[in-house]
DNA sequence: GTGGTCTAGACCACA
DNA sequence: GTGGTCTAGACCACC
């Protein structure tokens, strides 16, 4: 299903996270639809289920899942009204991330560009 | 000088290498200028010296400020062309970030006056 | 395991690094093997955790470890392609010391002659 | 005459040192020539006279250049016989640096031809 | 049990 | 006075 890199200084838990998290927004696992179980997961990653859980905890509480008792966890369908929070976090990050790129060096029309990739790579939606 | 939050779940010293980071990258601090030093710091702060030291060690590897021993430290003129491999990290979190910004409801329009705003703010060089 | 001069105008965890660095590079430490813990090492070596975690830190920033917070620290795989930076130092201190050696009488024998005798040892990999 | 990296994390006085003995090893400095007196490089390195005094000593400890009072410091003739001790150091971080080398990827052929290289550079003595 | 963070407090090297 | 090193000892996050 995809790589974790045990090497990183990253937490495990936190790149299940951002991976699932990246798979909820590129539409692989659509609206819904169920994750793999904690248990199933673990054996593929060869992860303690202790870790599966936590990840799966953070992303309940971040509003991208929801789980129901017994049955497993699921994709929560996006309310863009909801996340006016989270928009803000991620304006805020934004701010940080250019004023750092352009710091670097980058143009505004390289960043332009990035843009302008992600948004094609995610119209498959 | 600005704020530290002690109960967060993130160290001490990278909020401050952050908040470091942000005032050299706006230009607040300017080229070669003197960064506090590490004890006066850690008394405005009420910090432990040791963890304001192991801030600015981490800017120092990390290139955005050098430390002469009897001196103090100080902040390093920018050189670009070294900077290719932080150039790449940027690139991949800006990348993670607009998809991010886009499932959450953000239009490119939205994103690239965030961008502009971002980069009149920085012309005071 | 090897021997610090705590009495040294250097740094115990320069110290530190060095030694572990010889013990990665001469592959008697093999590719993710585990290092001794900072605790363990600390108290075989009669040295503070602190100092050990400081030269651990370090050679992870230098790219020779890896360390993984409930695990250990382990030893990094080799990626020439990313080195060319610590290559280019290596170049430059090898001009200074092949013009010393040869300043205090060494010849160019002399010093191919060590040079093959290093690769004999290094071969063991 | 050269100059001083001020950002570099190594003190200056030994920055001096290593120049200095650049300059003697090239045989730019030519044996029992003056060195310029301790005021003198001072002022023209705008530097405390006190850290060029610790350069001199130290040279002068390593055999590189001797102190008349009053008169100044010389370089000292080499007497090959004499630097057994020094050898020794420099072959052991020949070992090392060899070691290194290989280690990053650098082949022996690429290594001679750096050595090549420094003693056709060394040869106008 | 492992690495990581933080404090308090001492001492050294450099300029 | 400045950064840098080191210790002793506490507590946390991760697995």
């Amino acid at each position: 299903m995809f790589e974790l890199d045990v090497r990183s200084r990253k937490p495990i838990y936190e790149q299940l996270v951002e991976k699932l998290k990246q798979l909820i927004i590129t539409n692989v696992l659509k609206e819904d639809e169920k994750l793999p179980s904690v248990r199933e997961l673990a054996q593929q990653l060869t992860i303690n289920p202790n870790t599966i859980q936590k990840a799966y905890r953070e992303l309940e509480s971040q509003g991208y899942i929801y789980s129901l008792k017994g049955k497993g966890s699921f994709v929560h369908p996006v309310k863009p009204s909801e996340n006016e929070e989270e928009l803000n976090k991620v304006r805020e990050e934004l701010r940080k991330l250019f004023a750092e790129a352009i710091y670097l060096g980058m143009t505004s029309k390289e960043i332009e560009s990035l843009l302008r990739e992600v948004e094609r790579g995610q119209e498959n939606d």
